[in-house]
This record gives structure tokens, sequence and C-alpha cells, in this order.
RNA sequence: GCGGAUAUGGCGGAAUUGGCAGACGCGUUAGAUUCAGGUUCUAAUGGGCGCAAGUUCGUGCAGGUUCAAGUCCUGUUAUCCGCACCA
């Protein structure tokens, strides 16, 4: 066979299509439209991955595929270019950021157009580029102007390493995202989003979505709403509240005692009255000092103190209880404070226990001597709520008498914090706000933006967690945009995630200088049909642009209310060795080297093929050379090419099949199963070792958006006119899938003893008397009893026979 | 600890949703082509027993439902991922 130099033929088409435009969406909005969304890349110095191109293509075939059905199809890349790797390289070498950027899309840009994908490459967009953060900032200021930006001083989290301050999201498990050094908790004046005013409608906006059930699971967890009731303690010597939030008001009755944050503000205000203030403190430093370790690891074990002089009142029932402070309780949820239930919540019980404290049972069903029972049962001990066998009934009664007395309410608590917004870094988009030693906080006026970053040769970090910026005079001192007196520039710069959270809105209309994209272009375009992206995303950057976007749509600035319509996720690629790809575990493979030795084509359908595209699955060396056959194999038939028409007969039915199977596998991310139906074409092909126009000019058609170099050159060389991206997707006749003729399988006792064919509209006793008729089956039934005899149509006969 | 997922040949993975387990590919073996290596082609390829026709065992493990179970139910083990004192 004629070896395929797929080194000319594909830079050939990639130039070609890049010549005529051939992926450029148009304009005409009366054509149906298709927007294919692909988590753009952060251009890293190591330059691509091959998980990016497993990530790419699975949408790249889609959008080949809804091109030749005839959409208007919009698929877009850009680079999510902000960020800390590409700061700290840029101190490590000295060179800039901006440099550094640019170069690494350079490298990420030819790397992409080398695998040959259908991007639009008219519509590229950059976050680091003025013209794009000039509305990252406009939609902060939007924000900022609709109360959802706020200032707070509050213990954060400090990465001494990174010096900045990171979001409880970037800081899980007690270590840095970034640089995974142990964090320590600082106090410091912080930007807020507001996201968890968007809880609600976050959670509400799932059921709208067709996202995969685990993604949509993962968000909701991530949210955590949790419905319950707030209760007013009242402090005993003062008129000060307490106040606490539960998912239990119904176990009101159970409180022995309750607990506070280490750092409640309360402990401060009354200092005084607490006989033990020396002991609180030690506590308050232990805890500060507590690694994430010991922290995670030693979960079952809680300490705490006791505050001497500072006492409570249960409200419903007047009892004085004891108030600890304990760091099993965290500021950071509901309100700092909890009412303890021992009898039923495990963490109570264990403090009780340990601490020797009353344990008070409110439900039968438990064992107050083994551990604190959580189920269901009736209520004891608790007044009017006794009786009460349901857990309903008696939080909705409990609810009712606090809202009563005026001693509580009902209240909602979220597991999601509001989004901590700014770093002390320099490569981000500067923050638009100016603060006035009279006017305060002032926001930078519209006509201003965008606030550039300023171009400087030392952009290392401050110390002491002070932005880069900071040390800029020339940024740093302003005038106030309201009173006009001197003014200083807030310094803090955004986060990663912020630049990310709109892209796909101005990928719709890139260009535009007057708006962030233009209204009629949003409506016809948004939303987004098909979102793919890897796992790690589906809780934060899914949640942080579905909440920009929904602050927007509140704003009346874009057309429908949620973003992404569909959201898929692909499987990670392993290294050989089965682990996760690493550079210190030299594992990595590199797309180049792969394109360099088999072409764009065979790495395009070795991603797809190498296992279920949501699964992880590792790369194999040798497993790559299978699809290079393949490729091989598909332009081998420009050797056995002959004319027709239509399809021939041996091969018609097949054609039909693989038509349908390939049609719906695109559509369900089941791409290794549409890729092995038609590498059995392929082989079907080569076995009646003639293939027709006609058949050809389907099986290419079907193979293009998987290996669209080599089936755009057979296009050519057979003949065909124009370009094959612009022909039409097949289409198949259902009554032309099925056989005539099937052969099933003849089961005695469930155990196949025969095969038999028959036609595909036969009636059970048709099957069944020629089953009965066979020579091995006739043997094995002769002098039994036939219990029972069944055809399932198509598929077998089953003879139960016995002595 | 909680939540989610997964478990099928030597390997990656299929299996029309309860109907012939192992599609497709890799690898391996034998043969052909070749001076040779590579490429390509043909055939075989889950394990056991058997020269063979066959036969038997087989989807992490133990039970169960069914004419029929990789698929459903009960229990259990291992691995991976996410969250982790959320009141």
């Amino acid at each position: 066979m004629a070896q395929y130099d797929f080194k000319s033929v594909e830079k050939k088409w990639q130039d070609i299509w890049d010549k005529e435009k051939t992926f450029e969406c148009t304009e005409d909005y009366s054509k149906k439209k298709f927007y294919a969304l692909v988590e753009f890349p952060y251009p890293s110095g190591a330059g691509m991955h091959v998980g990016h191109i497993k990530a790419y293509s699975g949408l790249e075939v889609v959008s080949r595929k809804r091109r030749l059905e005839g959409y208007n199809v919009l698929f877009p890349i850009g680079f999510d270019a902000f960020g800390l790797p590409t700061e700290n390289y840029a101190i490590k070498t000295g060179l800039h950021p901006r440099v550094v950027t640019d170069n690494n899309i350079e490298k990420f840009t030819s790397q992409l157009r080398r695998v040959g994908f259908s991007f639009d490459w008219s519509k590229v967009v950059d976050t680091t580029q003025e013209d794009y953060y000039k509305w990252t900032q406009w939609i902060f200021l939007k924000m900022f102007d609709n109360g959802l930006v706020f200032r707070d001083k509050t213990l954060i989290n400090y990465c001494p390493s990174c010096k900045v301050v990171l979001s409880n999201e970037d800081s899980q498990g007690g270590k840095c995202d970034i640089c995974h050094s142990d964090i320590v908790q600082k106090s410091k004046d912080v930007w807020y989003l507001r996201i968890t005013e968007y809880a609600d409608k976050l959670l509400e906006g799932l059921k709208e979505v067709d996202y995969l059930p685990n993604i949509k699971l993962q968000q909701e967890n991530w949210i955590g709403k949790s419905t319950g009731a707030f209760v007013n303690f009242s402090v005993n010597g003062t008129d000060e509240k307490l106040k606490i939030y539960t998912t239990r008001p119904d176990t009101l009755f159970g409180v022995t005692f309750m607990v506070m944050a280490p750092e409640h503000p309360l402990i401060d205000k009354y200092a005084s009255m607490i006989g033990n203030m020396a002991d609180v403190e030690a506590y308050r430093d232990m805890c500060s000092k507590k690694s994430a370790f010991e922290r995670t690891q030693l979960v079952k074990d809680k300490t705490g103190v006791k505050l001497d002089g500072f006492t409570a009142t249960n409200p419903v029932n007047g009892k004085e209880i004891p108030i600890y402070i304990s760091d099993y309780v965290m500021m950071g949820y509901g309100t700092g404070a909890i009412m303890a239930v021992p009898a039923h919540d495990q963490r109570d019980f264990e403090f009780a226990k340990k601490f020797g404290i009353d344990i008070i049972e409110v439900i039968k069903g438990g064992d107050m001597d083994v551990e604190a029972y959580t189920g269901d049962g009736e209520m004891v001990n608790s007044g009017f709520l006794n009786g009460l066998t349901n857990k309903k009934d008696s939080i909705e009664k409990m609810a009712a008498y606090l809202q009563e007395q005026g001693i509580g309410e009902k209240g909602v608590q979220y597991k999601m914090n509001d989004w901590a917004f700014n770093r002390q870094r320099y490569w981000g988009e500067p923050i638009p706000i100016v603060h006035c030693p009279d006017c305060g906080i002032v926001p930078v006026p519209y006509s201003e933006l965008p606030l550039r970053l300023p171009k400087v040769d030392n952009f290392e970090p401050g110390t002491d967690g002070e932005s880069p910026l900071a040390k800029i005079d020339s940024f740093v001192n302003c005038s106030c945009p309201k009173c006009g007196k001197a003014a200083k520039r807030e310094t803090d710069t955004m986060p990663q995630w912020a630049g990310s959270s709109w892209y796909f809105l101005r990928y719709i209309d890139p260009h535009n200088a007057e708006r962030f994209a233009d209204s009629e272009k949003l409506k016809y375009w948004m939303p987004v049909d098909w979102y793919n992206g890897g796992m790690e995303h589906v809780t934060r950057h899914l949640i942080y642009s579905r909440f920009w976007y929904k602050f927007l749509y509140d704003l009346g600035e874009v057309p429908v209310s949620e973003p992404y319509a569909k959201r898929t996720a692909q499987g990670l690629i392993l290294g050989p060795d089965g682990e996760k790809m690493s550079k210190s575990k030299g594992n990595v493979i590199d797309p180049n080297e792969v394109v360099d030795q088999f072409g764009a084509d065979v790495l395009r359908a070795y991603v797809l093929f190498m296992g279920d595209y949501e699964k992880a699955a590792p790369w194999s060396d040798t497993a790559v050379k299978g699809c290079k056959r393949f490729v091989d194999r598909i332009w081998g038939m420009t050797e056995i090419m002959t004319e027709g028409d239509s399809y021939s007969k041996e091969l018609e039915s097949i054609m039909h099949k693989t038509v349908k199977k390939v049609t719906s596998d695109i559509e369900n991310l089941k791409y290794n199963t549409a890729i092995a139906a038609l590498m059995t074409l392929t082989n079907e092909i080569y076995n009646k070792g003639a293939i027709n126009k006609a058949e050809l000019k389907t099986y290419i058609t079907l193979l293009n958006p998987f290996v669209p170099h080599v089936t755009e050159e057979i296009w050519q060389v057979a003949g065909f006119e124009g370009m094959l991206n612009q022909t039409s997707w097949p289409t198949y006749d259902e009554a032309k899938c099925v056989d005539n003729e099937i052969e099933i399988a003849v089961q005695i006792n469930g155990k196949v003893r025969e095969k038999l064919v028959v036609a595909a509209d036969a009636d059970n006793d048709t099957v069944i008397a020629a089953a009965k008729a066979l020579e091995k089956v006739a043997a094995a039934i002769d002098g039994m009893t036939i219990v029972k005899e069944l055809y399932v149509k198509g598929r077998l006969v089953n003879i139960v026979v016995k002595p």
C-alpha cells in the first residue's frame, strides 16, 4: 500500500482552511446556530499537553459534524493568561509577564493549529489584553454598584510562600492550591463578591440545564444549602443575645451547653466578665498554631475551654447552661456559635463526654452511653413536643413556637462562602477602586476603563502580603474621582477566576469597543449549547461563571438565565505508567512529538479511541500505532476505488448501520465506539476489496470529523466537487439497518448449544420448531420433558428441559 | 467520617440496558512478502481438559431473584476522586 505522506498533506489542508477562513462562523442569523465551548487553556511555558488535545477533540468532532448538518457553528478558542505561574516564571527569568504570555500564546497557537482543530481563529480572546480586561473591570464595577462587592476585615488564609491571600476554595485542607505549603490565618482587609446572594438562584438554575448528573450533584454539594432556624439565647448578666444556627430546632430541650468559635467577637466584648480570660487566650493561641495536619487528623479529639462566669439561658426551659469555646465550631459557618445537643449530635456528644456535661435524651431510640442518636423517634423530655414521632412535625412546631415567642426564626445556610476576590500579585486585572481619605471607597468611573496594569520592570511581591503595585507610586497616587483630592488606588488585583468567568460572552463579539458584546449577537448565540471541560472545574469555575452570568442576566445585559445549556467533562489521560502525568514523574506525553511521528489525524483519532471519553485512561505508545494503521488503511481506499453511484449490495446494510451508529455515538460522547464501528466498516470494505464512489463519499464524510486531513485529501483525489467539509452529513434508512436474516443462539437450559439462521420476522412457533429440528437440539431434548420454550425475537431460543 | 464513582482476557476497553461476554484496537504466536530490520498481508488468540468434534469454568468476593445476570437485589472487599468538625 502506498504510504500516506501526512506531513505535507496535513500542512496543505491547514493552510487552505486558514486561507479560505473555512471555519469562521457567519453572522447569518437566519441559520440555526450551535455554540460549542471548550475551556480555554492557561498558556503555560511547558506548552500543550495531550490532555488539552483530548479536551478539545470531543467538541471538535461535534462541531465538524454540526457544520455538515447545516448549522452555523461557533467553536472558539482563547487564552486564560493572567496568573501566578507566568508571574513566577517571569520573576525567575527576568522576562516581563507580558513577554512570557505572548511567547506562550504563540507556542500554544502553533500547536493547536498543527492538530487541525476547526476553531474560529478570528475570535481569539486573551484575558490579559486591555480591551478584554476593560470589561472584566466593567462587570466588577457593575457588581460594586449593585451591592455585590464588599470589604471586610477578617481572618484570611495567607500563604507565606506565595505571599498571597487565598480563598477558602484555593486553600483546601490548609494547603495552598498553588505551592502546597501550609496556610496561616491572618487578619486583613479583603474584597468579597457576595456570591451567597446568588446561592438559591444557582441551585434553582440547575433544574433547567442538561449537565451530567454527577456534575449537578457536585454543584449542589458545593453550594450546600441547609434549612433550619436561628435561635437567640440570652447571655446571663447582659442584654446580649447569643445567636446560633441549627438544623434541628426540635432538639432545643436537649441543649445542655453552648459552644462558640474561639474567634467569636462576644468573647472580646465581654472579656471583663470572663473569669479565665488567660486560659481563653492560651487556647486561642494554641488553635492558631495547630497545623492543618493536626486539625484534620485529630478530628475526634475535642478540645475547648469553659468560660467562667459567662453563661446562657435556654429560652425554652429557662435553664442556665455553660458556654465553651472550641475549634470544632468555626466562625465561617452559621453564626460562629452553636447550641450543643450531646444526645443527638456526635460532635457534641464527644465534647460532653470529655468535659463531663449532662446528656439529655429528647428523641427515643438510641443508647446514650454509646453514641449520639441521630435517627427518628418519639420526642421525650421536650415539653410541648413530647409524643411527636415525626421529625418534620416537631421541627415545624418548634419553629412556630420560636417565631411566636420572638426568640428565633426559620433560616437557611449555605456551605458556600462569599468569594474572596483579591490577590497581592502583579499579573492580574487591577481592581478599579480608589481609596479617598474623605470619600472612602470610590469606584473608578466607567469612562476611565480600562484601568491599565502599569508596565514596570519590578513586579516581585511586596513583603507582608502587599501587592507589587503598592510600590509603584505613579499607579498608587491619583485623585479621587468624586472630590478630586489626592487619593490612593487599590493595589490588589483580581484572582485568576475573574477573566474566565465571562470569556464565553466575549467570544461572541471579541472586537466590540462599545460593549462586552453586542446584544443582538448575544441573543442569537446564547446560551452555549454544549460546554466541555475538566471535572476539576465543575465546582469553582462553573459556579463562578454562572454567578457572573446570572448577575448580568438580572441587569438585563444577557438574554437567557443560564449560560450553559449542556455540560460534560472528559477524563484525564494518565501516563503510560497509569499515574497522573507530571513533569516530576517524567511520564508526560508531548502532543508535538506524536504529531511529528504519526501525524495530527492519528493523534486526534487515538485520544478519542483510547477509552471511554469521560473516564481516565493511560496513554499507550504501542496502541497509537493501531490508529496509525487505521489512518493508512483509510488512505489505502484510494487504490481500491471504483465507479458507482449507489451502495453495492454487499456493503449496503453495513453502510446504513455505521451511519446510524456514528451519528448517535458522537452525540453521546461515545467517540471510542464510533471509531470502532468505522474500523469495522474499513475491515469490511477491505474484505470486499473495492469501494465505489457512493460508498467512499459516505465513508470519508463519517470519518471527516475525526481525521479531517486524510479524508479531505481523499475527497480531492477521488475528484469530488469542492471541499469535503462543505458537503452534508450522511443519512441512513432505518429499514436498511435491519438484516433480513439473522443468526440466533439456541440454548438448552440456558446454555448455547447451536446456532440457527432465521428470517428476522419469523414468529415464535416457526423459530422454536426450527430449533427443535436441529440435530443436536433434538438429541438433547429426546426423552426429556420440556418445561418451557421461548424465543426472544432476534436474540435466542431457550428450551428448558428436565428428565 | 460523609458523598460520588469504578472493578470484565496479557493490556486499553465493548456488550442494543436482563438475552450468544470479550466488539474494536494493542500485544502475542504461526505463516507469507523482505538479504535483513521495519512495513504490509493471512490465520489463531479468556482459562482448564482433549489429537479432535467437543466439554467445562469464567465479568473483585459471598449469597439471592430469573428460563436467562457483567447488567437487578442483599452483604462484602479493594481502588480512585471530591468534601471534610457545615451545627
